[in-house]
Order: structure tokens, then sequence, then C-alpha cells
DNA sequence: ATAATATACTTGCACAATCAAGCATCAATC
DNA sequence: GATTGATGCTTGATTGTGCAAGTATATTAT
């Protein structure tokens, strides 16, 4: 991993780095029935004001399209983790609500995926941990 | 972006940050007819001891399953950017390697490249970024 | 009020990537 | 030297995701 270009070489191992860590991610999830963009999507929620985004604002939360985001959730509505109610303000906005089963599958997830992320960046000490957070903001 | 867990937080903050960087390189490397996957490829290749790697080592460079990399690879040998060949010592590997043409589109998409990636990198300092890639190589 | 534009989705199609299964070859053991 | 197991790769079926186009609603300009 060395070459003429520094940029290029970082820009690569990141993204490496990232892709595997993702499909340890999945892997580890693989316990609660849900994928790691799944994982994402409930976690986005939880934090929600109300338990309640648009899927807009889902889809810029997670990175996906809004065609994905679509798609992503029709599992999750059928497994009933999360149900579509009306914004009385605008009537194209269909809004997405964890529901109560969604939040108990939640909260397993994120003790799994919790635990998961610390082993992940163990390596590093919290002082550079907090180091790796500051950077990556900036990008 | 703030919750209980900051191990969380870091991880599902870069994982965002780099879909979306691999989507912007996208945008870019399509000026040249490939996608980042088929840049990733190339860059192994033209980085390897004669231009030649086997469809595993391949695989591994750049993070895909070894069936991703045979129908990756599909394309590239129909644009003639890349040509098979076999190992002497072990006829099951089927050797890579880095065509002419597949050259001067290489050094071509590489430069388009390296200007995006130090864009990309170009908030943080030069000292910051050899933090980041040290503190990335642990993990 | 009407028209023009923008936003929030959803759907059809295409493509990328995976896993599981299979084939060919090599290596190790008996 | 035959069998057993591991390795390298390909193919079929499936899944995830995106883009382009379409629909419905909202917003802005006229």
């Amino acid at each position: 991993m060395d070459t003429q270009n520094p940029a290029v070489d970082l820009v690569l191992q990141s993204a490496l780095l990232w892709s595997g860590m993702i499909k340890k991610a999945d892997a580890q999830l693989s316990v609660h029935g849900i994928s790691f963009s799944e994982y994402c999507i409930l976690h986005r929620l939880a934090q929600a004001p109300q338990q309640r985004l648009s899927r807009i604002e889902l889809a810029n939360a997670v990175g996906l399209s809004a065609s994905g985001v679509t798609r992503l959730l029709q599992p999750l509505e059928k497994m009933l983790l999360v149900e579509k109610e009306q914004n009385a303000r605008d009537a194209r906005v269909s809004l997405v609500k964890l529901s109560d089963s969604g939040q108990q599958i939640y909260r397993d997830a994120h003790q799994t995926f919790g635990f998961f992320a610390s082993q992940f960046i163990a390596p590093l000490t919290s002082r550079q941990q907090e180091t790796l957070a500051e950077l990556l903001a900036r990008l």
C-alpha cells in the first residue's frame, strides 16, 4: 500500500477499510434479522425527535437515494418495525415512524452494533478515537 | 450526529462519508468510461510487479468477492484494457495483465482520481493527513 | 386564478455484487 | 498412484441500489 500519490492511497485504503467494516457489521446484525442499512434506518429514526422522519430525510441521513429508501422500508413495514404516517402540513411527504416492536428490535441491534463498533475501533486509544472523529468530521 | 455511543457515531459517520466519496469518484471517473471499482482494478494492476495479478489477489486488493472480480473483468477484457494469461506453475490461476491501452486509460484516470483525492482530503493539513493515514492503518 | 416550477415520493428497468453450487486443478496422505 | 481435501475460478439465482420517468402535491410568479 504505497505509491506516488499519498492522497490516492489514503482514499483507497479508507474505501477498502469501510467496505470491509460494513460486511462484518452485516454479519453481526444478521442475528437480529436486519442488514446494516436497515440498522442505519432504525438508528436514525430512534434518534429523531418523535421517532419520526420523512423518507427524504432518511435518505440523506443514511446516504441512499429516495428510491433506495422506499424499497428498504417495504420489508420493515411488513415486519411492522416501522409505520407509515401522513404529514398534516404537506400531503406529499410520507412520514416513517418507529413502532414499538421496531424500538425493541433496534435496542437489541444497537447493543450488538455498539459492541461491534467498539471492538472495531479498539486498536485506537480513546484519545486517538477522538482525533480520528475530528479529522473525519472535517471531510 | 451525536448519541450515547461514540464508537457507533464514529463508525456510522465514516460509512456515510466513504459511500459519498465513492459516488463522487464514480462521477469523476465516468469521463474515462470506467467506474470506481474498475479504477481500483487498474490501479492495483499498474502497481503489481509485472502489471500482472491473479483474480484472487485482485479480489483481496479491492475488497470484492471472486465472482465479483470475474464479472468486473469481463467488460475490461472486451474493451481490451486487460488481458488474460496463464500461470505456468498452476493451471488453476488465470492471471490478469494490464494491456498497453489499459495503461493509457489508467494513466488518464489516475490523474483524474489523484486530483479528486487530493481535493477530497484538502480540508486537512499535510500533518493531519498523515495522522489520519496512521490511525486508519491501525484498523 | 393559472401557469410554471419545484418537491416528495414510487415504479420499471438496468447493473453491480453476493452466495451457493459446480468444475478443474493442485497438494497431502495413505 | 488413488483418494481426500483445499484452492482458483465461473455460472445461476438473488438481492440491493441507482437512475430516469411518472404521479401527486406544494410553491412561486404572473
